[in-house]
DNA sequence: ACGGGCGATTGATGAGCGTCAAATTCATTG
DNA sequence: CAATGAATTTGACGCTCATCAATCGCCCGT
């Protein structure tokens, strides 16, 4: 009796496939135009609706009373946002536009009446495992595992909206992909000049070519050699 | 305008207060006694069930093929586990008893019939924010403030259960700890001396006495100095 | 009770990455 | 189109924390 063989995956930083999606982006939800640099909701806001992302890219960040703060998470076109208010009714992160974007607003009383609970289980738990996966990115990653990590993640979810897996324009800062993969802005900016040197990527700015799909692969797998 | 306040709480790694939980201990799902050291599922293993977790202590960690892995959750009664598991119908980390235990099994077709999604949506997005708070510990703070964040957040959660808040017996392993707040054991162990030299707890083996509260607040609170 | 083994403690060492700083390029606005 | 400020790059330096190693002590089972 052995049992299903255990899945010992990478972590995926975010699941690159978000079927079903369709329901949510329904005519039946009023959309929102949003504009670089806008606010969905801040942390603390009272909670009262999801929102299905239906174009453009975002960041979620939490912030400490301190100052320090961190991105805890970038989404596109297809995903769902908003889920942790549900619990304390209020939103616990801030949710903000890295480029013109729409959205699909669903109050979550209407989720019930809509027969629609059985998707939200499903993006609630597909993100509590990409949570589970940054969480092993920034415990037991170095530096190196972890951009190339994140760039080959960005490069998934790319090709999984019909874009190329190869070739593709950051939407976020070197300090916000700092924050989000635990590193300062400098040993980002550094690693993507080291990546670019060992012929892995091309970086002019923002705009990111991949090379070798399979060296980052390895820079990603490899502990240390 | 101004709205309301943001909440820029410190990340809690786990939410005191779980009530509501009376629902899914009820006698009508079926209960299992787990030993210290036996597992409720594992990775991979096909998704089935949610456990409602009745008493004990136990551990959530995942791990990368090459062998390293990570604790990512401790978990204690009154909380409910394996939600992670809904997105792919496969469990994405193993459950660890770390000492005997009682659970609820409760199977996931069965909460629709029993109209308990509510609930269960509460308890994934507070889930979600536990991670949220273990992203910030992991992504932005110092060895010592992850050690003080980790014993004031066993704290809260041993005193919501009508334990003693300042004196706890720790049921996991210096490397387990370590292991879920991105540390090596040493360091580990090393920062419980210092807090014990320092007069804010005293530590023999795994029985911790937290002298003072205060000062373990400060430790989280300062960034450096 | 005793022995074996795992967990914990403590020290020494150095690598990895953050911090500070300056120069350069890019983007946005008047 | 020029100018200002933001974002990025690159270098130098040092601190934090991981690693390696040895010892100690507790807990478990026989």
């Amino acid at each position: 009796m052995s049992g299903p063989a255990p899945v010992r995956g990478f972590p995926t930083l975010g699941i690159p496939h978000d079927h079903d999606m369709a329901a949510f982006t329904d005519a039946a939800f009023t959309r929102r135009r949003v504009k670089r640099g806008e606010c969905l909701y801040r942390a603390g806001e009272a909670f009262d609706s999801i929102y299905a992302l239906v174009s453009g890219f975002f960041k979620t960040s939490v912030g400490l009373e301190d100052g320090r703060g961190q991105v805890i998470g970038f989404h596109m076109g297809g995903e769902l946002v908003g889920m942790d208010g549900i619990g304390t009714e209020r939103y616990t992160a801030d949710l903000i536009a890295l480029e013109d974007s729409e959205v699909c607003i669903i109050p979550y009383w209407r989720l019930e009446e809509a027969g629609m609970q059985r998707e939200l289980h499903r993006a609630m738990s597909r993100e509590l495992v990409r949570d589970q996966g940054l969480m092993m990115l920034l415990g037991t990653m170095r530096a190196e595992e972890r951009l190339a990590a994140f760039l080959l993640n960005l490069s998934q979810r790319f090709v999984a909206r019909g874009f190329s897996p190869r070739e593709f324009h950051l939407r976020m800062t070197r300090e916000e992909i700092g924050s989000y993969i635990g590193l300062s802005l400098e040993t980002v900016s550094r690693l993507f000049s080291r990546f670019h040197d060992d012929g892995l990527i091309t970086v002019q700015q923002k705009h990111i070519r991949i090379l070798d799909v399979a060296g980052l692969a390895d820079v990603r797998a490899h502990a240390k050699d």
